[in-house]
RNA sequence: GCCCUCAUCGUCUAGAGGCCUAGGACGUCAGCCUUUCAAGCUGAAGAUCAGGGGUUCGAAUCCCCUUGGGGGCACCA
């Protein structure tokens, strides 16, 4: 076989836009990207819309977000199928011309009884041909019937087929056990296996890499290529990505839409190199992928052959350790659109930026998603907090201590010159000693004070972002809380 | 039912005959740090390399069978 050294790697993403893009979806159009930057080729983004029954309002504009969200850019498209039908058609008739195809006029009915049949005597479904084998009254007699008829591929009767898989190695079908399958439906539109191959070929696509589910129909692909004389593009069949239950990714899962996991608060950065982890890897021993080192080590032959579960749980990991690599300035401009939309509605709009500048660095290390940082941070924003009154009791304070303790603390506190960290610390640390309290009680009972919380940031660095005034008014309204009867 | 394919800790994986008494990561557990929570650090548990046969001086690695998983067999992609 032919080796594409000398030609420019030209790899596709081809997504039908029948729903949004999961992560096998995109994991597929990340292998060819990196695929083709890797190589210094292109990348071209397809649409298969050649369904018209299953297409999806939207979908097409979700496919280009995720990828751009994943900074997963194409050199040309995205083409439509839908607008080359002209083109699928002519060669359609080339290979009924030549007679590599027929004319099949079976009704969806028929076909449906005859597959209930083969499936109940334990056959394997398959076209019986009827159509192939047609007299030329009967032919006449249809064509005449108004009935729309389908194409199909004239199957040779026998042999094997030999498929070369960049990530499998060799593969043998028997062609005998493959039907007539159709290639240009009755509404004129091709089927995926007449398209994508037109496509490919005419688009000078050197390596088709593409999901392990199409494997199976790789021979019938091939036997199109031949039929049509054409040199077939490299196949390399990536391993599938599983959902929790082992079965096909599919919408089933829940959260299996990309989109969704940038609603999770997830980093596009830390997605892609997730995502390049699932069924790739360079080594032993390294987790932390940027882009760029991505393209440059990926290689197919470093691609497993087994499926892969999605992990969660280490997705979460990773995205928390590209949240705390960035710079405080980015983690705040991403996390604002999270804040704005999820803060409680009481918080005034428009958010003070300024403040919320003073907060983002309390949580940048806390936070495993800017999905979270709205709940970490609402007690800096709300007027009034909210808690029960029984978090103010630290490990099994008594109540009278607490009362006697912030009272003591709100005093020191009314008379504080200066409010911010270190001061805050010189007036409070030493009331450990003063009250012989340990500091995790004292500080504790201080935090669900002004906070609202037993977790939050440090204590004095909260204290000084929320302000006097705030924590003057939070510790009063603790007091009024326990002197109230339980 | 038939065809194809895959098979290392719960999960993602390293491993291309001796470096493997199987390495790393997530998760879990414990300890340290510590005003809480995170983060960080240290450590532990966790895989008879699906099972069985071969080949070989030697097999997680090669071959065969079995089992299990996955995919495919549409006028869906």
């Amino acid at each position: 076989m032919k080796t594409n050294s000398e030609t420019q790697v030209r790899v596709r993403f081809a997504p039908s836009p029948t729903g949004y893009p999961h992560l096998g979806n995109i994991r597929t159009a990340l292998f060819n990207w990196l695929f083709a930057r890797h190589h210094g080729g292109k990348f071209i983004l397809r649409i298969e819309d050649t369904d018209t029954s299953r297409k999806v309002e939207g979908a097409v504009e979700t496919i280009l977000d995720s990828l751009r969200w994943l900074g997963i850019t194409w050199d040309e498209g995205p083409f439509f199928q839908s607008q080359r039908l002209s083109q699928y058609r002519e060669v359609a008739d080339k290979l009924l011309k030549e007679d590599k195809a027929y004319l099949c006029y079976c009704s969806p009915e028929r076909l449906e009884t005859m597959r209930h049949e083969q499936s109940e005597q334990k056959q394997p479904p398959k076209y019986d041909q009827r159509c192939r084998h047609l007299s030329q009254e009967e032919k006449t007699r249809l064509e005449n019937s108004g009935i729309a008829p389908v194409v199909r591929f004239k199957m040779p009767p026998e042999g094997e087929m030999l498929c070369h898989d960049m990530i499998r190695g060799e593969v043998t079908f028997k062609i005998g056990l493959l039907d007539d399958f159709v290639i240009l439906k009755s509404d004129g539109y091709p089927t995926y296996h007449l398209a994508s191959i037109i496509d490919d070929h005419f688009m000078n696509i050197t390596h088709v890499l593409r999901a392990d589910e199409w494997l199976s129909s790789t021979p019938k692909h091939l036997l199109l290529y031949q039929a049509l004389g054409w040199q077939p593009p490299q196949f390399a069949h990536l391993p599938m990505i599983l959902g929790p239950d082992r079965s096909k990714l599919s919408k089933r899962h829940g959260a299996a839409a990309l989109t969704d996991y940038r609603e999770q608060g997830f980093l596009p950065e830390a997605m892609l190199n997730f995502l390049a982890l699932l069924g790739w890897s360079l080594d032993d021993k390294t987790e932390i992928f940027s882009r760029e080192e991505l393209v440059k080590h990926f290689s197919l032959q470093r691609v497993g052959k087994s499926a892969a579960i999605f992990n969660k749980d280490k997705l979460e990991w990773m995205n928390g350790i590209y949240l705390r690599q960035i710079d405080l300035e980015d983690f705040t401009k991403r996390a604002l659109p999270f804040l704005d939309e999820r803060l409680p509605t009481e918080v005034k709009r428009p958010l003070d930026n300024d403040y919320v500048k003073q907060v983002m660095p309390l949580v940048q290390e806390r936070a495993k998603s800017l999905a979270d940082v709205p709940e970490l941070t609402s007690f800096f924003f709300l007027d009034d907090i909210e808690y029960d009154t029984s978090m103010l009791f630290v490990k099994g304070m008594e109540p009278q201590i607490a009362v006697q303790t912030l009272q003591i603390a709100l005093e020191k506190l009314e008379t504080l010159s200066a409010w911010d960290i270190n001061s805050l610390e010189g007036t409070l640390r030493p009331l450990t000693a003063d009250l012989d309290l340990s500091a995790s009680k004292l500080f504790g009972l201080l935090r669900t004070a002004t906070t609202g919380r037993t977790a939050a940031p440090p204590l004095f660095q909260s204290m000084a972002t929320l302000g006097r005034e705030k924590c003057i008014q939070r510790i009063k309204k603790a007091l009024q809380k326990l002197n109230r009867p339980l």
